[in-house]
Parts: C-alpha cells; structure tokens; sequence
DNA sequence: TACAGTCCTGTAAGCGCTTCCAATTTCGGC
DNA sequence: GCCGAAATTGGAAGCGCTTACAGGACTGTA
C-alpha cells in the first residue's frame, strides 16, 4: 500500500499545476488542448482516481444522495417494492457519479441519523419513501433546505416534490373493470383510511360505483393486512350476502378475502369475482390467480431520482403521478 | 442558513483549544472532566454536529461501508432476500456512526463503481454478496486490502471470510425429514451445478440418501427458475415413475414441480412429498402449501456487518455459517 | 505597432477536522 | 516542600481537493 496518488503527483507528471488538473478532472473550461491531452495521459499511467472525500470538502457537492425508507408499514417489505425501488433509484442513480445512501428510518436511531443528515446537510439530497403520516422528520426535511422528493403522499400535506402511483385512477379502473364485466353489486375491502393509499384507492372505488349509477355502501375496512382482509371479506358477506365483486385494496387483503369465499364455498369469479391491488408475486399463485392492478415501482425510484436530480441542479420539476395497469389473471 | 458551526467555535465557545474539541468528540483520553463538561455543553448549546466528511478527509476513518449486490441472479431479488439482508445490515450498522452506502454490482457501471471504490479505498470496508463464480471484483477486492465480508461462497475459491447459510446441512435434513416420514425413492431437483449453492445442496441431498442405503440416482437438474422446476418435475415422472417424494433445491422450482405434479393428477403430499428451499413468501400459498427449509436471511446481513466491524477493528474473526430451519407445512 | 479583450495557467487560501509535538500543569512519594 | 513522571492542553501542520485571483500569453482591431 503505497502513498496513493494525488493531484499534485498527476500535475508534476503532466508537468502543469494541480488548478489545471483540478480544471481537467471537473472538466471545467479554461483548459488548452494541449493540457488537457497531459494532464489525461497522467491520470491514465498514473491510474489516479480523485478521493472523493477531498473534493466533497473543497467543494460545495456531497457526492450523495440518499434514500431514506420508512418500513414501519410492513406492506414496504413484504413484497418486492424495497427491492424494485432500489433497482430504480440505482439505476439513475448509477448514471451520475453520487453514491446511494441508505437510511433506513423505521428505528429511533435510522430517524436520528436522517435528522443528522438533514441538519448537517451531509447529502446532496434525499429520497425519501413511505413517510408516516405527520412525520417531524418531513418538517426536518423541508426546514433543512436540502432538496427532498417524496415516495408517495400523505393525508396531511402535499409534499412539495413527489411521485406517487395513481392509486385513485387505478383503483377507478379496477372497479370499472368489473362493472364492465356485468356486476353490479360491487363492493370494497378498503385499506387503512389514515393513509394516502387507503384513502386513495377508496375514493377511486367510489368515483367508479357511483359513475356507474350504482350503489357505493358495501364497504367494509380493512389494515392492508391478510387477516384483515379476511374479517373484512366475513363482515361482507354477512352484511351483504348478494354481492357479486369485490374490489381489494391490496393484494394481502385480497389472498385472506379469497380464503373465506372459498371457506363459505363461494366460487370465484363466477359468484363474486375480486380484485385486488399491487401484484406482489403471490398474487399469481392464489387459487384462482389473482386480477389486480400494477404499480410501477421499479419508475416510481427512476422518477424520484431524476426529479431529486433536477432539484439538485435547481431546476424545478413537477410532481409525478404514475399509471398503473390492470392485470387480468383469473379472479375476475 | 448560516455558516454551519465548526469546531472553532465550539472551542471557542467552549473556552478551549479545537484539540480538546477534538478529543472529546472522539472520546479520546486525556481529557479533563471539567474541559469535557464545557466542551460538550458547547456543542450542546451551538447544536454542533460534526462535519463527516472533514473528519475522514482529517483522519484515517473513511466512515462509511458498502454493501455491494449482485444482482444478476434473479432468485437475489425475486424473493425478499434482498430486503432482509438489508435489514439485517443496518441493524448492525445503525449502531455504529457507518454510512450504509449501496451498489448494485449487476451492471458494468455499477462493477466499475465497485472497483472504483477498491482502488481508491473509499470505504472503510465492504460486503459483496452473490458474486458470480469467478468473479474478477474478488480478486481486485483482496488485492485492495480492504476488509470484505462475502456473503456466500463460490465454487472456484473459498473466501477469507464470509458468513453462508448451511446449505448442505438443510439439504440433508430435509432430505432426511422425508425419509423419516418412510420415503424410500427420493428424488431431487437440483440448482444450477455452476453455483456453491447449488452444488451443496446436492451433496446434501445424497448424503442423506446415502446415510439412509437408499438409491440416490433419482435426480434432475434445474436452473433455480419455476420454469426449470416444472421441467425437471416432468423428466423426473418419465423416468421415474415410482419416486414418492423428492427434494428441490428451491422454491421457485418447487412451485413448477408442483404445477406439474397437480396437472398429472399426483397426489401431494399423499403419493409424492414435495419439499423446497428459501421459503420465499410464496411458499405458503402454494397448494399445497410448501415444506421448505429457510434460511436466516437478516441474520446473515447481521452476521457480515459484525464480521466486517471486527475486521475494521482488526480483529480477526472466523467465518460463519448459518443453520436453516425446516419449516413443515403441507407438502410433506 | 499598440491596446483592449480573451484565454489559459499557476499560486495560494481555504474546506473542517485529526493528530503530532511541545509546553504546561498536576500529582504521588520522599 | 521538592522532583520526575504522567496527564492535559494549545498550536500548527496537514488530509487532497476546489476556486478565486492575478499574471502572462494571444487575439483581433485601429
């Protein structure tokens, strides 16, 4: 382990000065051909590589971004969402020379440290996904001054930077798929309706019903958890023996709503046709295979990245809704 | 946002030189209490909070490890592997004052930044999961003299150090469970022979069998994917018809030996028992349900970072490997 | 040929911290 | 109450880079 190279060993072998190969190396103008061509040839029989550290101190840029997740909602980690945003911020991310931070901020301490982050601007910006509902540390992040884009939204403020799933449009679209279909005695398992989603998708449900002239009172809520799906599906057929579909807000729900209609003996779809709401893998080995909508998780962290990208050049993106698609499997 | 507070003004504050601030930020001894008190209710006071990057630029400390993925491998990210890795990792690491600093090592770029951080021993040490048999990043990583943890072995060489799942081991006691349950014409499906996993799990396989006097020839090799799984279930029937149970050395293939067995009317668990490995989320929405063998994932990402704590300290610790558990449900 | 612009380049001053060194203080034991 | 050793402290020298700043070399024009 030698002494590694600096700029000033690449300067002396260039034979120019280290503001030259500084100037080189960012490439910043003001350089001659000449020099420049030096100044490379040096870098390359050198194999001298900039210690990032120095020029994050030197100058005004970090060098990171990071993206910070709120797993408390277990829903974040039980299917491939963490990994597909990941994939997606990295990919953009990949393309830049900013390294990706990872906070995970569900414990007291992935908090502190992303309050640290924030207060000593220790990062060029950050992503930040699946904040609680009235989060202090979403008043951190605004009050720190850093550039911050937003996972998804929450009841309490519109973030000023986000990207979200269209989860009102697809929940519309689920349900207008089943109306399609011919039923007409639609009802829903909604998701917690203290969060976005939750409330989201329940809006989406009831702008299809009532468009279509129906009626919009078969409701039953649930957690987004499979269990609750499962007491919301019984509460259902109690309350409403002659429905014919049900729209699940998620897919956890969806798999505990089907294992009581097929406890009760209810045949699906022909009798009460479902649908449900983010196609984790499992939804493709439900008996029958689950019809649900598609988030586009893997360009949800693209399009944060770019945007917190943009930000960090102070330009000024607009938030982003993101489509989702229906998939039709055999549920419904 | 003012000039961010720095250490002279905490010693200034503090009555005191940026030595002792120094000191007493590092806990460093010869400090005296009463310099301490003052220094620390300074820092209280002014909400200092230390520059990182300074600090590494200053000391020898990079501050941050790296978690590098390799990602090529589909299984890596088609279960919640990734995701649990990541917690376990930041378990550890939320209590150290690390960075967690992400690489998704799949692509070119992403390799290059991997190497680029080797070269110029930008971490102070890193984590490579899943590295391809061979892969060229080993070589450059241990010439780099940094501490690296592998998570996994590969065929070709046995890492310094890593931390592994007990994949014979849960082979074998799979394969013995069936046997236990008075198979006699156990069959397997193996994982792709060009990987450690696959290999392991194979010879666990035939140990059991082995051990037990029965034939070990019923075998079928696939390629970890359910679609490998379904194809090496069918040349299994064809050429033996008489098998009563069979390994597989994944979920995912377990899923298509299933679908396979279900479409040629086998009974499962009553005439075939069926076993798989990983026990994914899916494994227990199959029908029937999978018995699998799991493998304590976060504890693994737990196991590497205390690993590669102790080599940045200098420690030199022993690699690992991880028992599995069976998890019986109902497919055997 | 002279002069105002342009470009290019070297020099030096930091960025905020750690750490070494030397100076100062403190302390136990005689 | 004096001496050497140990503890504590301040000061200064960097860590490797960016970035004014100012001087020098050129360019085109009058």
């Amino acid at each position: 382990m030698n002494r590694p190279v600096t700029v000033d060993d690449v300067a002396k072998h260039a034979g120019v000065s280290i503001g030259t190969v500084s100037r080189v190396i960012n490439n910043a103008p003001h350089v001659s051909r000449k020099a420049r061509d030096a100044v490379e040839r040096a870098i390359d029989e050198l194999a001298y590589v900039p210690n990032k550290t120095a020029q994050s101190l030197a100058g005004q840029r970090r060098g990171s971004v990071v993206l910070a997740i709120s797993s408390d909602d277990p829903g974040l980690f039980a299917n491939l969402f963490f990994a597909q945003v990941v994939t997606g911020v990295n990919a953009v991310v990949e393309e830049t020379d900013l390294e990706l931070q990872l906070v995970l901020a569900a414990s007291d301490r992935g908090r502190a440290r992303l309050s640290r982050i924030f207060k000593a601007r220790a990062a060029d910006g950050v992503m930040l996904l699946a904040l609680k509902e009235n989060d202090p540390l979403s008043a951190l992040a605004e009050s720190s001054g850093l550039p911050v884009v937003h996972g998804g939204r929450s009841l309490d403020s519109e973030p000023r930077f986000y990207v979200d799933a269209d989860n009102r449009g697809g929940a519309r679209s689920a349900v207008e798929y089943l109306i399609s279909l011919g039923r007409r005695r639609v009802a829903t398992i909604t998701g917690s309706q203290d969060q976005h989603v939750g409330v989201a998708r329940y809006l989406g449900y009831r702008e299809a019903v009532v468009l279509a002239g129906l009626d919009d009172s078969r409701v039953a809520h649930g957690d987004f958890s499979e269990a609750g799906g499962a007491a919301a599906m019984t509460s259902l057929l109690d309350r409403f023996p002659d429905l014919d579909a049900v729209f699940v807000a998620s897919d956890a729900m969806a798999a505990g709503a089907l294992s009581v209609l097929a406890a009760r003996g209810v045949q699906v779809p022909d009798e009460v046709a479902v649908v449900g709401f983010n196609d984790i893998v499992t939804a493709q080995h439900t008996t029958p295979a689950l019809t649900t909508v598609r988030q586009p998780i893997d360009a949800l962290g693209r399009e944060m990245t770019r945007m917190l990208l943009r930000l960090i050049d102070g330009d000024t993106p607009t938030s982003l809704i993101l489509p989702t698609t229906l998939v039709r499997r055999e549920s419904a």
